[in-house]
DNA sequence: AGTTTCGGCGCC
DNA sequence: AAAGGGCGCCGAAACT
């Protein structure tokens, strides 16, 4: 590629640019120019600019009403490709990059800083390293170098390419915002809890469950305490270990329907109630902070708001501006899908290669037709499942599905014995807690390795706890990553597809995308996102039979969607 | 008084 | 039917 340009921002607010050479290294004289989004902005033509970070420059940008097609994120990539080789949690940012390079010594991280309500902070990291542009593109020519040398090249250069391009998506989400009525979510909310009563206590609806709870143990309850509702269950002469909702479903009680109605309220109240409101949503937008790659699955997060955790009774509040719409698009079935392409196993591939529901095809196969126990069976092999009948449906779908179940007892028994797995792409999990050189060298005690031997069951009881649970997390990590690796292609290749149109990305939730756009575009968003989804399952995956299809609705209300 | 952990539940 | 993976958020409890 022939139009990377570097681009280091300086402390007195100029900018630092560079073409590069085939090396990675600056390709002609450094200018320095006086303003960054006049030096962008004037340069079309540059197919992709390399930055320290995305958080420093992106946002930047867009308050200049300036966009980019496309980044390289050295610290993102930095962090993945540190990742990849083993040495997870050596400081990420590109100063320490470049002592490595050195041999200097090696500066920490600067501490991640958390958001505020309505903060601008990601608007500018002052905390933050900055290098001159010449260290930071040797650093970029030296990760070049290191993508070489990783298990496969192509795939990793894929992975930072996409988590960079991930970074401007969420950086332009998080300019945009959720469109967010906060009348309907006022209604909603007094329609659930009753009015508030002065002095912020409980509003009517909390306080009268709280009363009837109160009322059926015959003594005063707070519902909110769960010590307190144990004690009160154990005088009615009935032995909870706990108070979730799961374990006191079953129990006989006047008290339980109530209680359940209450926690239920109550956590909308104190998770997204007028608080809430107050604090995130200002002039119709929900901003939430996303955050591409938050998580060491890959999966996103946000910062503050709990974007990702809507319920659905709010979700009325999400209403797209008058003449626009939300195009809600969810994958089907992502996971047990990613597990086919990643897996090659010719039955499930062969299921997951119709659009069609793919636990029904499943259960039509091994669970004559049983559709919930075949999900069951399918989730409980990802999450690995340990209990129960679990187990019985496990063997049903390891005799059908033989290769697709051995994938994830791998990554399983990889955990347990201490090694690290990799998603599709290369993202590589963090090492187990206590393992390596150091605590060997420091006689910490390591877990017991689990029974090794032939054959690709699983066999619970040969390993301690603590190993059975990082198997189970590796287990889920290869699947639950690789799902965000395509997630995040097919994020990339929307947005490019929405480049031309008024249309834009306002939000994401690991397998579920919503576009907002004038009505008359919301035809060609839909169909985009199809296109899309094809294109994200070839570039990741490479040629496999697997399909990716995706449930769209075209709303004006996000709670009509489903 | 300030900070960290826990319990419970929302989403996938 | 049973309680497995990833998160964030809040208030209360448990600490320093």
């Amino acid at each position: 590629m022939t139009d990377r340009w570097a681009l280091a921002p300086a402390e007195d607010g100029g900018v630092e640019i560079a073409p590069l050479g085939p090396d990675g290294l600056p390709a002609g004289p450094v200018r320095r120019e006086p303003d960054l989004a006049a030096a962008v902005r004037e340069r079309p033509e540059v197919a992709r600019w390399v930055w320290r970070s995305t958080a420093e420059v992106y946002p930047r940008l867009l308050a200049a009403g300036v966009r980019v097609e496309r980044c390289y994120d050295v610290e993102d990539a930095e962090t993945l490709l540190l990742g990849h080789e083993g040495r997870h949690g050596e400081p990420r940012s590109a100063a320490a990059a470049l002592a490595r390079l050195r041999g200097g010594p090696v500066p920490p991280d600067p501490p991640q800083r958390s958001a505020e309500p309505g903060s601008q902070s990601s608007l500018f990291e002052p905390r933050a390293v900055q290098v001159p542009l010449t260290d930071l593109a040797a650093v970029y020519a030296e990760q070049q170098r290191r993508h070489e040398a990783t298990a496969h090249p192509e795939r990793m250069r894929l992975l930072t390419a996409a988590e960079s391009a991930g970074m401007l998506i969420a950086t332009e989400m998080n300019h945009a915002g959720l469109p967010w009525s906060a009348e309907v979510h006022r209604q909603v909310l007094h329609e659930l809890l009753g009015e508030r009563y002065a002095g912020g206590g409980e509003p009517r609806r909390l306080a009268e469950l709280a009363d009837e709870v109160s009322a059926a143990f015959g003594r005063r309850v707070r519902p909110d305490l769960p010590a307190d509702v144990i004690k009160a269950f154990a005088q009615a002469g009935i032995k909870v270990r706990s108070t979730r909702r799961w374990e006191i479903e079953s129990v006989d009680h006047p008290a339980v329907k109530p209680l359940i109605e209450y926690k239920k309220l109550y956590r909308i109240w104190v998770a997204h109630g007028w608080s809430w409101l107050q604090d995130w949503v200002r002039e119709g937008r929900f901003r939430p902070e996303f955050q591409a790659g938050g998580t060491v699955t890959g999966r996103w997060v946000t910062n503050g708001g709990g974007a990702l955790q809507i319920p659905k009774v709010i979700r009325r509040a999400v209403v797209a501006d008058p003449g626009w719409r939300l195009v809600v698009a969810d994958a089907d079935q992502m996971e047990p899908r990613v597990l086919a392409a990643i897996s090659r196993d010719p039955g499930l591939m062969e299921v997951a290669g119709r659009e069609s529901d793919l636990y029904q095809s499943v259960s039509d196969r091994a669970f004559s037709g049983d559709r919930a126990q075949a999900k069951l069976a399918v989730l409980g092999a990802v999450y690995g499942q340990t209990s129960g009948d679990g187990l019985k449906n496990l063997a049903a779908l390891r005799r059908r599905f033989p290769k697709a179940v051995a994938y994830v007892d791998d990554a399983a028994r990889a955990g347990e014995e201490g090694r690290l797995v990799r998603t599709w792409l290369g993202r590589t999990c963090p090492p187990a807690v206590g393992a390596g050189e150091g605590a060997e060298e420091a006689g910490i005690p390591q877990d017991e390795p689990a029974e090794s031997g032939g054959g690709s069951e699983w066999v619970p009881g040969y390993a301690s706890t603590n190993a059975r649970a990082r198997g189970r997390f590796t287990r889920n990590f290869v699947v639950q990553g690789s799902a965000a690796d395509w997630a995040l292609l097919l994020l990339a290749a929307l947005r490019q597809s929405c480049a031309g149109m008024a249309a834009e990305l306002v939000f994401f939730q690991h397998d579920e995308v919503i576009v907002h756009c004038p009505e008359e575009e919301s035809r060609a968003v839909v169909d985009a996102i199809r296109e899309a989804s094809a294109l994200a399952g070839r570039l990741t995956f490479g040629e496999t039979p697997v399909r990716f299809p995706f449930t769209t609705a075209v709303v004006e209300c996000y709670a009509d969607a489903k």
